[in-house]
DNA sequence: AGCACGCCGACT
DNA sequence: GTCGGCGTGCTC
C-alpha cells in the first residue's frame, strides 16, 4: 500500500506529502494520523501519514516506510482538518500547523526521546501454590488483596519476588506513571448562586447545538463559578470540556478552585511544564482518563473526541494569538471546534475586546451578562493629576496615594502598586551633553537594573555595564532618568520604612516557581505591598486588598498601535478590578499626566460601554478594525536598503494586482523598526473583502520562501502593528 | 536540513 | 589542465 507522508523539511517549508511503500501485512494499514519513520535522501525523518492508498503508480520509484511510530494517531480526523485550516487561514505551511497542536513529545522531529515513566506493578496468577517460605507468604497474601508495586513488595524480600516470577506464581506488569499527580478531594460545594448567574447558566445549558456566547461580567462577579456550573453540567451529560486560562492566571490558587471542584478529572496544560510533564497531561486527554483540559492557548487542541463545551475566559486577552508561525488566534480555533462538536463556546470577560463585543452586537455572539459584583460593590477610582503633584514635589508617588497607602498599612489591609515598566530606570542620559545610553543591536534606550548594576535591552536581552562617565564627553553627569518598578519599590519602602513589599515582574518570576511563591506569599499577608507591571492585573483575588494604585497610568497610550487606547482601558480595568473583592470596600489610585484621555476616563468610571462607543468612532473615522481586515507583511534583514527595496516591489505587486478596495500603507519603519540587528520594514493592507488578496499572498509567500537576504512575515490578523 | 549537480577563479 | 567556491534544486 502506499502511504502520504508529510515530513517538516526546515526552512524551505515544502507544504507537500511523499509517497511510500508499506506493505500491509506487516503494518496494520490504518496509518492515518499515525507517525512513521521514512528514508528521505540519505537521512530518516519522522512525518505524519495524512493518506494510505492501494498501490498505484506515482511514477516514482517509491521507498519503504521503516517503522511506525506511534500505535493510535496522535491527531484524529478532526485535528487533522483543523490542521488544514489553520494552514489555509494563516498561509503556514501544514507541517507547522500539525506542529504546533502536538505537544513536543508527538511532534514529528528526529532522535526526540521522552521517556515515558513507568511503575512496575505485582499481580498473582497461580493461586495454587504453597508458598516455601514465610517472604513468599506474606506476598502471597498481600498479593490476593491487589496489585502491589514492585517497589512496595521489595522491602520484604527481593529474592523471594525474583523466585515467584521465575516459577510464574506471580508476573509483573507496567503502567505509565504520571508527573503530576492527580489527587484531589473533592469539596461539594455549596455556592449560593445570584440571580444573574442563574439565569446565564440557564441559558447556556438549556441551549442546544453549537452557539458562541460572549459573557461580560464585572471583575468580580463570579464568572468562574459560571464556568464550573456549565462544565459540571457537561460532565454529568458525559461530555469533555476546554477551558482556555491566559498563561499568567494560570497559578495553582487558579487550578486549586477547579480542583476542589471536578477532583482528578482535569489536565492542565501551560508552558512552564517540562515537555515529559506536558506529554502526560495530553496522554491523560487521549486515553479520557480527564474530562476537562485547563490552560493556556495551545490547550484549544486538547484532543478530547466529546467536546461539550469550550470556555475561553479573559477573552480579550491578547496571548490567544501566537505570535510565531501559525500565527493563529485561540478564539478562531475554539469556534471551529465547538462547531464541530456541536457545543456552545463561552467567551467571558470583563473588557471584552472590541471585536467581541461588536459581534455580539451584530448577534453572531450571543450576549450575557453579569452587572453586579458578587459583594455588589465596585471599587471607587480617583484620579490624580501628576502635574500638580510634580509642582509639590511628588514626582513618584501622589499625597494621596501616599496617605491611603499608610491608611491601608493601618488597617492591616494589603496593596497592589502597577507600574507596567520593568527594571530601575528607563534610561540613562548624560546631563552634559545629552548622550543616551542605547543597544548597539536594537537603538533603543538600555533599562538600567540596579540590582545587577546593569543595563539590559529587553529585546534583545543585551546586558552591559552602566558607564561611570559619559562615553561621548567624559562629563560624571551621567544618571538614570524615568520610573521602573525597581526604583518604584525603593521608593516605597522609602517613604513606609515598616511596610513588606515585594515585586513582581519579569525580573523576579524567571525561575519555576518565583511566581506562585510571590502570590502564595501576598495571599498569607506575608507582603504589605505588591508591586508589578501588568503581570499582577489579571484574574489574582485576593481579599485583603483594599487598595490599587496605578502609576504612570497614561503610560500605555504613547505605543503608536491604533489598539493602544483599547488596552490601556483593558489593563486600568483589570487592575482597578483587584481591589475590594470581598466584604471589604475597596479603592483604586489612576496617576498620571494625560487622565483626560477616553480610555482612562472610562476605566475609572467602570464604563464600558462609553469606551466602546467612543472607540468605535474613532476605528471607523481612522478605518480600522473592526470596520476593515488588516494584513500586515514584515520585511526582516540585515540590510536597512535591501528590506526597503523589497518592500516597494511587494507594494507595487499587490497594487498592480488589485486596484480597488484595498488601502496599501507602507513600506514604512516597524514600529520597532530594529531588533537584534535586523531591521523591520513593514506594509499594512487595509481591505474589507478581497478574494484576491489571497492568493496574491500565496504568491509572495511562495516568491520569498528561498529568499535569503530578506525574511517575510506574514500576519493575516495581525493584534499589534 | 543535507547533499548533488553545475558553472567560474587559483593551483599541484 | 584540475580542485573547489557555494548558487540552485531535489529529496517519494
Amino acid at each position: 500500500m502506499i502511504a502520504q507522508v508529510l515530513v517538516e523539511l526546515k526552512t524551505k517549508g515544502i507544504d507537500q506529502t511523499f509517497s511510500y511503500h508499506f506493505n500491509d501485512t506487516l503494518i496494520d494499514k490504518d496509518l492515518v494520523g499515525r507517525r512513521v519513520l521514512v528514508p528521505f535522501g540519505n537521512r530518516k525523518l519522522e512525518g505524519f501519514v495524512l493518506k494510505v492508498d492501494n498501490d498505484y503508480d506515482t511514477g516514482y520509484n517509491l521507498k519503504e516506510i521503516i517503522s511506525v511510530i506511534d500505535i493510535k494517531p496522535v491527531l484524529n480526523k478532526e485535528l487533522l482538518d483543523l490542521g488544514i485550516y489553520i494552514s489555509k487561514k494563516t498561509l503556514t505551511p501544514l507541517i507547522y500547523c500539525y506542529q504546533a497542536m502536538l505537544p513536543s513529545a508527538l511532534k514529528a522531529k528526529q532522535g526526540f526521546y521522552v521517556n515515558k515513566k513507568y511503575i512496575t506493578y505485582l499481580k498473582l496468577v497461580d493461586n495454587n501454590y504453597i508458598p516455601r517460605s514465610e517472604a513468599q507468604k506474606k506476598v502471597i497474601s498481600l498479593l490476593k488483596n491487589h496489585d502491589y508495586t514492585k517497589s512496595e513488595l521489595q522491602k520484604i524480600s527481593i529474592s523471594a519476588i525474583k523466585t515467584l516470577l521465575d516459577k510464574q506464581v506471580i508476573v509483573e506488569y507496567e503502567e505509565e506513571l504520571y508527573r503530576i499527580s492527580n489527587n484531589s478531594e473533592i469539596v461539594k460545594a455549596n455556592i449560593k448562586l445570584t440571580e444573574e448567574q442563574q439565569i446565564v447558566i440557564e441559558k447556556v445549558s438549556n441551549s442546544s447545538g453549537f452557539k458562541p456566547y460572549l459573557l461580560f461580567g464585572v471583575t468580580g462577579s463570579g464568572k468562574t463559578e459560571v464556568y464550573m456550573q456549565l462544565i459540571d453540567d457537561v460532565l454529568n451529560k458525559g461530555k469533555e470540556a476546554i477551558v482556555l486560562v491566559p498563561e499568567i492566571s494560570l497559578t495553582p490558587q487558579v487550578v486549586d478552585i477547579f480542583r476542589k471542584r471536578f477532583g482528578n478529572k482535569i489536565a492542565i496544560l501551560h508552558s512552564r511544564l517540562s515537555d515529559g510533564e506536558k506529554y502526560d497531561e495530553w496522554r491523560k486527554i487521549e486515553r479520557e482518563e480527564v474530562s476537562i483540559a485547563i490552560g493556556a492557548r495551545s490547550a484549544i487542541f486538547a484532543p478530547f473526541t466529546n467536546l461539550g463545551i469550550i470556555v475561553v475566559d479573559e477573552e480579550h486577552t491578547m496571548t490567544y494569538k501566537q505570535e510565531n508561525n501559525p500565527k493563529y488566534h485561540a478564539i478562531d480555533i475554539a469556534l471551529v471546534r465547538a462547531k464541530y462538536h456541536n457545543c456552545p463556546l463561552v467567551l467571558g470577560s470583563a473588557t471584552p475586546s472590541i471585536e467581541s463585543y461588536t459581534r455580539a452586537k451584530l448577534s453572531i455572539y450571543e450576549l450575557l451578562t453579569l452587572t453586579h459584583r458578587v459583594n455588589d460593590n465596585l471599587p471607587k477610582v480617583e484620579l490624580v493629576d501628576m502635574k500638580e503633584e510634580l509642582r509639590k514635589g511628588n514626582n513618584i508617588l501622589s499625597s494621596k496615594l501616599k496617605h491611603y497607602l499608610s491608611e491601608c498599612l493601618e488597617k492591616k489591609e494589603q496593596a497592589i502598586i502597577l507600574l507596567n515598566r520593568r527594571g530601575y530606570s528607563t534610561t540613562v542620559v548624560c546631563h552634559d551633553c545629552g548622550y543616551k545610553v542605547i543597544c548597539p543591536n536594537c537603538e533603543i534606550a538600555l533599562t538600567y537594573h540596579k540590582k545587577t548594576n546593569t543595563m539590559k535591552c529587553h529585546y534583545c536581552n543585551y546586558i552591559t555595564y552602566k558607564p561611570h562617565t559619559c562615553p561621548e564627553c567624559h562629563s560624571k553627569h551621567i544618571d538614570e532618568f524615568g520610573l521602573g518598578t525597581e526604583k518604584l519599590v525603593e521608593e516605597i519602602k522609602k517613604q513606609f520604612p515598616d511596610s513588606r513589599v515585594v515585586r513582581m515582574d519579569i525580573d523576579t518570576t524567571t525561575r519555576k516557581g518565583s511566581h506562585e511563591r510571590i502570590i502564595t506569599a501576598f495571599q498569607n499577608h506575608e507582603y504589605d505591598i505588591l508591586v508589578g507591571t501588568q503581570m499582577i492585573s489579571k484574574g489574582l483575588d485576593f481579599d485583603n486588598v483594599t487598595l490599587v494604585g496605578v502609576i504612570q497610568s497614561d503610560a500605555s497610550l504613547n505605543i503608536p498601535d491604533f489598539r493602544s487606547a483599547e488596552r490601556t482601558f483593558n489593563l486600568l480595568s483589570q487592575v482597578a478590578g483587584r481591589a475590594g473583592r470581598a466584604s471589604k470596600e475597596g479603592l483604586v489610585i489612576f496617576q498620571g499626566f494625560n487622565l483626560d484621555h477616553y480610555s482612562i476616563k472610562c476605566a475609572s468610571k467602570h464604563d464600558y460601554e462609553v469606551f466602546y462607543n467612543y472607540e468605535m468612532n474613532i476605528r471607523k473615522k481612522l478605518d480600522y478594525p473592526p470596520y476593515c481586515n488588516l494584513t500586515s507583511i514584515k520585511i526582516v534583514g540585515s540590510n536597512l536598503d535591501e528590506c526597503m527595496n523589497e518592500g516597494e516591489k511587494i507594494t507595487n505587486f499587490v497594487h498592480n494586482n488589485i486596484k480597488n478596495n484595498i488601502t496599501i500603507l507602507g513600506p514604512s519603519m516597524a514600529v520597532l523598526p530594529k531588533i537584534n540587528n535586523k531591521y523591520y520594514v513593514q506594509i499594512v493592507l487595509k481591505y474589507k473583502k478581497e478574494q484576491e488578496l489571497y492568493h496574491i499572498l500565496i504568491n509572495i509567500v511562495n516568491k520569498y520562501r528561498n529568499n535569503k537576504k530578506v525574511y517575510v512575515d506574514l500576519d493575516m490578523a495581525p493584534l499589534k502593528l
